[in-house]
DNA sequence: TCGACATGTCAACAGGTGTTGGCCTACAGT
DNA sequence: ACTGTAGGCCAACACCTGTTGACATGTCGA
């Protein structure tokens, strides 16, 4: 690769400025329309461009949205939390992961109709949230069915709420998505199957 | 209208047949490949007619659309049933109506790019989900956010099961969906806000 | 200064979309 | 037997899509 200045650095090339922008505007049509209608002209439009540009950066559609639903979900070492607030402390950062990023948002709508977005998902979960739950979870052969259903309810929460916006989901604030949503992935990290609820109140901590 | 045969039936048109196979095909298309995606075309070619028909039996795509997600969740009564046990009929009652049914797929799939589907799938929660929560809570104003609960609940398993495919999720026998979720929903119907699970078995009836 | 290369614009392509109107055919009522 | 009409097919429309290639412009190293 060409390089200038220090030695080492890798030559910040003019066209950076351009790249960025159309991964910008591809983020957030792609997580307003979807996959098939958010259009590479809509896109280019956004990003103050010629649609050729961005066949010219990204190749076609398919690698555009591989570029622009890269995400990290940034998940918290949870091992050294208290056992009971990992639920609470989870639940809370994913709320915050999908309020301030577009990206899962764009993961999640074209999820539903294109089959490359929902392989992502799927690698997304098994490669990040696995892991994680599995560091937590005592019989390591339960750890993916525990984190599957953590994502059940995560992305349950995001559809009604992000998407679908039914009206009293979106009316909740933080504090009591974090009270209502965190004991139960608490219980599906730690508790047992069949479990039920009783009076032990838990932390609103997040 | 025109009738035949006995004075009070209505004729059965010659279209009838086809006005039927068109629907179905519809249903099975949007729930197969969301709205868009899912082609005029391709819902003709499915039913054996030509595109032209689909417009004149349903005037465009939109109404089609409508036509074919007319849904009803056949809800059960649960007021007779053992407060305890409410979570798990209902849960296992809305598994039973997500396999058996694509309806509710094509809903799912148009809801999330389609804004006139989003709005439907939120009359059929406030119109078909509310008065059964309702019915079951006792603070008569807790309703709708309880009802919104376990729509994310519902959803979100339909969603990774159904449609992202998560593998830990898809692999859940109907027995196991009733004894991880069951608990869940009975606590967004019945239970307190921040509660905790702790080890009272629940019945696995369905 | 000159040429190579990166950056960007314009116009067009081939194919697919919802939608429309004209035409043919078979059947029901007289 | 004749005719009106409902059921169905065909061809076409106007538009939009991803994608491509030719062409202009600017920038930087030699």
């Amino acid at each position: 690769m060409a390089e200038t200045g220090s030695t080492e650095t890798i030559k910040a090339r003019r066209s950076d400025a351009t790249r960025a922008a159309i991964l910008s505007a591809a983020r957030e049509r792609f997580a307003a329309d979807g996959y098939e209608r958010a259009t590479i002209r809509a896109i280019a439009a956004d990003a103050h461009i010629d649609p050729s540009m961005v066949m010219r950066y990204y190749g076609n559609k398919e690698k555009l949205f591989a570029a622009a639903a890269e995400f990290d979900l940034r998940l918290p070492d949870l091992t050294g939390v208290p056992r009971e607030e990992i639920g609470a402390r989870l639940t809370g950062h994913l709320v915050d992961r999908w309020e301030h990023d577009d990206t899962l948002m764009a993961l999640l709508r074209a999820a539903v109709t294109n089959q490359a977005a929902a392989e992502r998902m799927r690698q997304l979960f098994a490669a990040q949230l696995g892991p994680v739950v599995a560091a937590l979870v005592a019989d390591r052969a339960e750890a993916p069915v525990r984190a599957g259903l953590v994502a059940t309810q995560a992305l349950g929460f995001a559809l009604t709420r992000y998407v679908l916006c039914l009206p009293p989901v979106v009316a909740l604030d933080r504090a009591a998505v974090v009270a209502w949503l965190g004991p139960t992935i608490q219980r599906y990290l730690t508790g047992e199957q069949g479990e039920q609820a009783c009076a032990v109140a838990a932390p609103n901590s997040g």
